[in-house]
DNA sequence: TTGAAAGCGCTAACAA
DNA sequence: TTGTTAGCGCTTTCAA
């Protein structure tokens, strides 16, 4: 509190039943106003405005001198209905993810952020549930928005399916069986067999796999990764060694102790989640790491950051997902060739918590 | 991994560069088309939809079921521009916030959504950062949304200045000293003082409260509340008490040494990721709560919940709190009075972190 | 290189 | 109760 003058007194705070209203002063000028400022036609502005069409230099000049000058700014609304565009994408993430979940919607936003607003397009949100995905209709139906990019796959997605009936132009970002959707995904498969591998390939036997929701498309995916992995390196695939829905710290007690009771000397966890809740009744359980049990994780964020020892794991980045997404969404809208599938890369960060 | 014929294979993850394009398939039926298939004028099928304007009974059943059996959907920016709304509320979050303020902007973002989804609006979502408000203003300079939600209030606030001179209505979630802002805040200061109040009323004396950035007026608005707390309870308000910017788990150790070395009995936390660093510090530091020290928190979260002593806390409603700061923006919008201040209420939990 | 006029899909006076 | 007409602010043919 050094910065004496910049604080607040009680009094800042506190105020009767103190009422305001609104009072408007809209001045919007429009491009005609422009037209008949300069003698000239509506069309002509709109030409030197766009850039589209021929159009004399100095007319040119004469209109962006006044239009800077007089701070007029296109009604994109109007545009919009005359170009049948809204210039609104729609960016659609459950409303109820979970804490961990939370950074990665937020960096994909981003990413798709800045692609978007190099086009002067927008970003209308539809937070769905797993079964309300009425905010989601309402945008489509609405016809608020040119395109969507959905943040998550689910097995079994009603929203996917809503989309397809619907026809509008829609990217996922995630994985999902369906032949004819655009998905933007991380290269989970690649990453998870590389990093099992690699932790094979330095003498680790006896892994364990502990996963959350088996109905999310990218743990099926990681699972997978998990045993091309091994057969890889020449480990039978075992069931056994997978563990799915830990739902929570105790989940996580759980299978950490079946793990041990087994065996397994190094436990992968599919997620940062699932890893901090590992870790933590890892060092509940008095257990040291790596010496008693090797940890690894298919999924890196700031929650793990802070751990000693740093802990194995692959590294994704979700705002370039977001980024790439949003290009291929503004592709496909366009009506271009985009490729079914893009996978990004992925970096494989080993540390001392998979060295002994 | 039980539901067999659910999961997926390798197969279904790759794909060649297989390429798709869109094809569009747009019949979007108009007001006109209503019309005319109905051999009536587009005004009559406007009020019947509309419900605005005399209509008689049997036109408007005869509209409802066409455009039910047609699946008409009136086109929402048309509709927009004949009546100068965008049906966009905009919400503007920090594009760089900390994980542990996702899930506040998060929950705020759902309440603000239930609200705008009864009114047919959207939400159009700009992400600002400290020195960065152009998304900002491209949508209020596009004229993209009809109002603003701002979710995060500054000392000093670009934001709040740019909004002021646009003369666009907005309301921000937090406090700000402007008088003539229209604000929506948790009552932290009612809070934090009668949370120490009651504290210091069951015989602690010494206290230590420790908080993140200086510069967000929440945190000033818990220094002041914790300070009345104290004066009501007749303990003399020392700076020396309040340890401000921790940024980290490292600095929360640094505090948490003080205020031992300073026989502080309890610790305070100002919000919840503060909380969560200094309990690690003294687990870490082998301590036990509350015997060797107790703690309580001005803020609850998801974070917080898992640990064992529970946590002394203040208690929010932050979907609450952005369904409140719609409906406020929507009055104002509509030209009606509003509280220029409008204060939430708050729960105080006491748990076994505060009790010897 | 420029302009007139029609149109995007809807609402809202004003008439009938 | 219904229809005619103009208009929201922009783009886009088609002529000039």
């Amino acid at each position: 509190m050094q910065v004496k003058e910049e604080r607040m007194n009680a009094k800042d705070f506190v105020s009767g039943k103190q009422m305001v209203k609104l009072q408007k002063e809209q001045n919007n000028i429009t491009i005609g106003d422009v037209a008949n400022a300069l003698g000239i036609s509506k069309t002509t502005v709109s030409r030197a405005i766009s850039g589209k069409g021929r159009i004399g230099e100095g007319t040119r000049q004469r209109v962006f001198e006044y239009i800077s000058e007089k701070q007029y700014y296109p009604n994109v609304m109007a545009k919009g209905l005359a170009k049948s565009k809204t210039y609104n994408i729609g960016w659609v993430m459950p409303g109820d993810s979970g804490i961990s979940e939370l950074p990665f919607f937020q960096r994909c936003m981003l990413g798709i952020s800045e692609i978007t607003a190099e086009e002067d397009y927008d970003i209308l949100i539809s937070m769905v549930f797993e079964h309300d995905i009425s905010q989601l209709k309402r945008a489509v139906k609405n016809r608020k928005v040119d395109g969507i990019i959905l943040g998550q796959a689910l097995m079994k997605d009603d929203r996917i399916r809503f989309l397809k009936e619907s026809g509008i132009p829609f990217v996922v970002i995630g994985s999902v069986p369906d032949e004819d959707v655009v998905q933007i995904d991380n290269d989970h498969i690649g990453a998870c067999k590389e990093l099992t591998s690699l932790l094979a390939s330095k003498g680790i036997r006896h892994f364990g796999l502990i996963g959350s929701d088996e109905n999310h498309v990218v743990n099926q995916a990681r699972c997978i990764g998990f045993e091309m992995g091994l057969k890889e390196q020449g480990i039978e695939v075992n069931p056994n060694m997978i563990y799915m829905n830990c739902r929570d710290e105790t989940a996580a007690g759980d299978m950490l102790g079946k793990c041990l009771k087994n065996g397994v000397e190094c436990i992968i966890c599919m997620d940062d989640e699932i890893c901090h809740n590992v870790l933590n009744e890892i060092h509940r359980a008095g257990l040291d790491i790596p010496k008693d049990i090797q940890v690894a994780s298919f999924y890196h964020s700031m929650v793990l950051e802070q751990h000693r020892p740093e802990i194995t794991s692959l590294r994704f980045d979700p705002k370039e997902l977001g980024a790439v997404a949003g290009r291929i969404l503004f592709d496909y809208i366009a009506g271009k060739e985009v490729p079914r599938k893009t996978q990004l890369a992925y970096e494989i960060f080993l540390k001392d918590s998979t060295r002994i």
